[in-house]
DNA sequence: CTTGACCCCGTACTATGGTACAGGGTGTAT
DNA sequence: ATACACCCTGTACCATAGTACGGGGTCAAG
């Protein structure tokens, strides 16, 4: 039997902020596992795995939304890796996405800058010069990302 | 000599929202150029060309407050080339970074799901199980294997 | 029994980039 | 002259993920 943790405890252990967990609770994410008397929250070796669980889905890029999902999945996780296994599928296109947009605003900023070491330094800015333009079409380029 | 745009006008044109050209003003990122005797905001070309930088300097990454930097560069141009290239390069440093930081999370979005579609689907499902382990853990987190 | 570290709750604030009213005035066409 | 689209200001609100703070209670050591 694991001891439980304080809410101070929980945080340096598993490296958050006192508040965060609090909010997270807020946020029903993460539940005491119960109280003293005093009111003081406490949390057994489940709670702090969830809250490791929150930590690493976050990591891999996962909101708090979609994390709350996921935590409601692995409840009864019969038959329901497939519905994990599809968010996790879905969220990689959205990086993927994000990814591609990235490279072109590099690939943007790269070649403007290649003009601007080409060009006389003390003209017309050619960085500026290309902001001005409208050649930075919204089409596919850095478009903002909705989940 | 174009005709001035009332702001309705204006945002069309550019195409963005009423209330973000507002929004700009309040931040002191665009002013009306005049405005009516009603008070209607008036804006002439310059204007226009100042709300698509905007707008364009956003389609590569920059925030606002950025912006606001760059616009304050473009002020007086001369010389000042060098500082609008330094922060481009700033920039362009920023976005590779996060580049380095999407591409390992697509990486492990990838192994998690190899790893899923590989075991029995109904079974313990691999993502969960390795979200509920600590070794994504905050360094350079989520990352398998390198490069 | 007091000190200091810890905890409680509730609320407000941070940054980011807007959007949405409410309650009014204006511009113009019919 | 009246409908209707458009504009004004000011304020509040949205999501996101927390952080900070005030004013108090609690726990353990000395």
């Amino acid at each position: 039997m694991t001891t439980e943790l304080t809410i101070g405890q929980l945080a340096k252990d598993v490296g958050v902020n006192i508040e965060t967990i609090r909010y997270y609770e807020r946020r029903s994410l993460l539940d005491p596992t119960s109280r003293l008397p005093s009111g003081y929250r406490l949390y057994n070796s489940e709670a702090q795995r969830r809250l490791r669980f929150i930590k690493n889905a976050q990591a891999l890029g996962f909101t708090l939304h979609e994390i709350e999902e996921l935590l409601g999945l692995r409840v009864s996780s019969k038959a329901r890796c497939r519905d994990v296994q599809q968010r996790a599928e879905a969220k990689l296109k959205h990086v993927e996405a994000k990814l591609r947009d990235l490279q072109s605003l590099a690939r943007a900023l790269r070649s403007l800058l290649q003009d601007c070491r080409a060009g006389q330094p003390t003209d017309r800015c050619p960085i500026l010069k290309a902001m001005e333009d409208e050649k930075h079409e919204k089409g596919r380029t850095v478009r903002k990302e909705v989940n």
